[in-house]
Parts: C-alpha cells; structure tokens; sequence
RNA sequence: GGGCCGCUAGCUCAUCCGGUAGAGCAGGGGACUUUUAAUCCCAAGGUGCCGGGAUCGAGACCCGGGCGGCCCA
C-alpha cells in the first residue's frame, strides 16, 4: 500500500491563485510561494518540463514543473489523471500566458486507481452518472454547478425565513401512522418496541401540532417518503419545505410561496425571468390566481364543477380516457380531469385554487361552500411545485375526514390510510389557531431553477435498483 | 405495469447486407526545455449485459431475463 501523508498545509484555493495574481504579465515571477491541492485532471509532460492542471473544488490551475527545480521530476510526469497531490510552488505566469503554480515540491495525496473517464467528453453514460456521482462531479462541471446550486437554495431558503420571524424546527421521520398526504408508505421495525413504523409521506401533522404548541410560524425543511414508482418528477425520497403560519389563510400564505420562489431566483439567477427547456418562465409576482374550475373550463371547453351532475362528469371524464370508479365522488372525478387535461398543460406561474373538499382531508371547507376547501396548487411548467390550504382546525369534521378516508381504505384503496390519527386529533381538540400553510418540493424547485428534465440531476445519489455484485 | 430506445476495451464511440471486433482518450514503454484535449514512436488491452435458440457461421437475427433512459398508465 502507498504511504501518503496525513495531512497538507494548503494556503491557497485555486481560485484564490487566479483572482490573486490575474494582474501578473507573461513571464513574470511573483516571489510568492503558495501551497495548493487537489485533483490532477490533464497531464502534458514534455522532456525536462511539464504541465498538468490541478483542480480543487473551486477551480483550476495550472502546474509547471521543471527537472531543474521540481523535486522528484520523474515523478511527477508519471503522475496519473485522477491521482490527488498537493504542491508547494511559486506563482507565475508562463511565457504563453498561463497562470501557474511552478512546483518546487510535491506530495502524492491520493492515488487514482480507477480512471475518471475520457478526459474530454467525462462520462456520459447515465446510469454511471447516478450510481457513481463521485466520477460524474470530476467528469462534469454541470453536475457540480447543480449541487452546489442546491446548497445555495437551500441556505438562502433558511435565511429568508428566519428573516421573517420562521422558527426552524424538526419532527419525527418514524411515524406510528403515516399521516399528512395520501401516498403509500414504507414500512420500518423497532426492535424493541416490536412495532412497525412508517417513514413519513409528509410532516404536516406534526408542525400543525407545534402551532397548537404555541409555535405560531414555525418551518421544516426534510426528507419525505413514498413508496410509489419512479419517474423524471419522481423519487422516492424528495425534500420539502413545509412552512406553517397562524392567524393566517390561505391568500397569506400564497404570497410567502411566490415571494420565496421568486426570490430564491433572483437571488441565485439574478433574475424572475427564466428559460425553462428552452420556454421563457416568468416568475415575477405576483402570480395568477385561478380555480380549478376556471382553468378546466379553460382548457377543455366544458364549464364543470363539484356541482356539476355526476353524468356530465363522468361523460367529460371518459372522453378524457379517464376509467372512472364506482367510489369517486365528484370531487375525485374534477381532481381527474383537472390533472389529465389541464395540469400538464398550464405552463404558470399559476396557483390553481379551491378543490374539492372530498380529495382534500386536510383543509379548512371554503367560506363560500363546504364542498370546496380553501386549498391551491403552484403550477409551474406542468407541475405542481407544492401543496397549500387554509389549515382545518375543526376537530369534529377532521374526524369525520379521517373517517371518510379510513372507509376508502376499507373498500380497498391502499393510497388511503385506514387509521384514525387521534394523537392529532387530540391535539386539535386543545385549540389549533387559525393557520395556514405549504409545502414546496424543494427538488422541483431546483429542476426549474437549474433547468434540468430529470429529479435526478438534482439529487446527490438518486434512488436507483441495487446493483448486483462488482461491476 | 405497457411501448420504444440503449448496453461493444477503464472512458467516449465505430463495426455496411450475418463471415469471428476497431479508433480516439486513459493506462504501460520510449522521444521531447513553454504546453493548452500538446505532439511523435512502440507494445498491450474484449464474458460484445446475462441465458437460450435458428444458422456452416451471431456483437448483429429470434426468444427469455437484467440494468438504465424516454414516453404512457
């Protein structure tokens, strides 16, 4: 085994190199002696000199080396592509007008014994991409460019809450009940316990349940779960801002959601105007409103309702392609059509308002009918980028929601959780205060932002089906 | 779950109508005192995703399976 040191005095990023010495002309020598590291990524030995290119998480720079001057020059040229070395050396600026590190000593730091692909093209095949991240961030300067948006995201999201007064919290992954969303769950043991838990499809419950706490704007920015298919918009684990303010409704919260949006992309794009896939995406507030009635009717020519007479919603909804079930009430039958001929379509920004309260067991009935909640949707480029409502904060018809819900888990929808949460309804029986909140898809956030297709740009190692053995 | 596409050297890709696989880069050896994907010379490198079938002969055709991508559900 290669010994290689435990540690190495670095003084200097490589991007510290090239904004500290741009002024130096061709040829000149600095006199100052610099210590930097990090990946050898392109080699050209030539005779008693060499060069290579050295890139550390900031960037690159490149290395000079000369037999007069570099110790253990042989060495050095024998380097491979990938292996990891630290340097100490002069900064100047070769005769060609390339800023260098002139390396009087060296260090091997890590040896490369895998190859991080054509040195040109990097690594195209996805599959290595997702299952191998650590070769495609070498390989890829646009897979680093996504991650490091998404910590920037991230931080400026955190920032811009506290900022308003949002108390960062965090609630259970292990639920007893998956509650919060209608999904289904994976399932986990506890040994000693000897129960079964559900890693949560949505921490909801719990932060309504800090508000009732007294918490009255509380936030959490976490990993949920649903064990459901694959796809460019799914993975199975995806993080969330879920965000609750009280004494607030569901036009309140509306206005957190575009502003935080919208200014999460002029703070990192510097602009509200986006090309998304190529399509110009405006997110300058504020956003259109629209219910989804509005917007079928739109979309559709057909002017339909959760009043609507259920023939002319099944009618609608078979042109559509639509298998209507004998269980879906017309609020299911809307939510279908909606989401079969009108989501996909709406480009947005749009917040889709006002659903049926039949698919919506979480919401606050709308003050102008109890058939509808106070509930909206962000559209963005065909999708939602989030979920919202004026929260339900009556015990007695949170009851009879649940019950609602458990009675289609019986007549066999497994999407549909088949228990009563009484610990929250509990809670709710102390007094949760009128509230309103969201919840934001903080990877769909970042595919708008980043403008990538796939959920899986944006995520570090996505979800993928094990491998077998060593390839 | 269904349809389509892909899987060939470490990486990126070729291989025509079925005749026993080739290039660039990387890796190995050598030359080279200012390169920029350096250049030049030499040698080496293959479970053609896996399994089966038809054929004198399969990387290629047929069937089954695996993994991935896209579209649909």
């Amino acid at each position: 085994m290669t010994e290689v040191p435990y540690r190495f005095e670095r003084t200097h990023q490589a991007a510290e190199v090239v904004e500290g010495w741009s002024p130096l002309a061709p040829g000149e020598e600095s006199g100052v002696t610099v210590g930097v590291a990090g990946r050898v990524m392109l080699s050209r030995p030539q005779g008693k000199l060499a060069f290579a290119e050295l890139r550390d998480a900031s960037s690159a720079i490149q290395l000079f080396a000369l037999a007069a001057v570099t110790a253990d020059f042989d060495e050095f040229v024998r380097l491979n592509l990938g292996d990891w070395i630290g340097v100490r050396g002069e900064v100047v600026r070769t005769k060609r007008g390339e800023l260098s590190v002139k390396v009087t000593e060296w260090e091997l730091l890590a040896e490369a014994r895998r190859n991080f692909g054509d040195k040109w093209r990097g690594v195209a095949d996805t599959e290595t991409r997702y299952r191998q991240r650590e070769v495609d961030l070498w390989a890829n300067e646009a897979s680093r460019a996504l991650l490091r948006l998404r910590s920037d995201v991230v931080r400026r999201m955190r920032q811009r809450l506290w900022d308003q007064g949002f108390v960062e919290v965090e609630t259970p992954i292990l639920h007893p009940i998956a509650g919060g969303a209608t999904a289904r769950p994976f399932v986990t043991h506890h040994n000693t316990f000897d129960t079964d838990f559900y890693l949560r499809v949505a921490p909801e419950l719990y932060l309504k349940r800090l508000v009732v706490g007294g918490f009255d704007k509380v936030f959490e920015i976490g990993r949920s779960f649903r064990n459901e298919g694959v796809s460019p918009r799914h993975n199975p684990e995806f993080t969330t801002l879920e965000l609750y303010q009280a004494y607030a409704d569901y036009t309140d919260t509306m206005v957190v959601f575009e502003e935080l949006v919208a200014g999460l992309a002029a703070d990192l794009l510097g602009t509200t105007e986006l090309t998304y896939g190529g399509r110009a995406l405006d997110l300058t507030t504020p956003w259109r409103r629209a219910t989804m009635s509005e917007l079928v009717a739109e979309a559709t020519g057909h002017s339909l309702s959760v009043r609507s007479p259920r023939a002319e919603l099944v009618q609608v909804a078979t042109e559509a392609g639509i298998e209507v079930e004998d269980g879906w009430g017309p609020g299911k039958i809307l939510l279908e059509i909606y989401e079969k001929t009108t989501e996909t379509e709406l480009w947005g920004p749009v917040f889709v308002i006002d659903y049926p309260a039949e698919v919506s067991p979480l919401a606050r009935r709308h003050r102008d009918g109890p058939e509808l909640v106070e509930r909206y949707e962000p559209v963005v480029a065909g999708r939602e980028l989030g979920n919202g409502f004026t929260e339900l904060v009556d015990p007695d018809d949170q009851r009879a929601r649940f019950e609602e819900q458990a009675a289609k888990h019986a007549a066999g929808d497994d999407e549909e959780s088949g228990e009563i949460d009484e610990e929250y309804l509990r809670a709710l029986e102390y007094g949760l205060p009128p509230t309103s909140g969201f919840g934001l898809g903080i990877d769909r956030l970042l595919m708008l932002l980043g403008d990538v297709s796939n959920i899986r740009e944006v995520i570090a190692f996505p979800t993928l089906r094990p491998e077998r053995g060593e390839r």
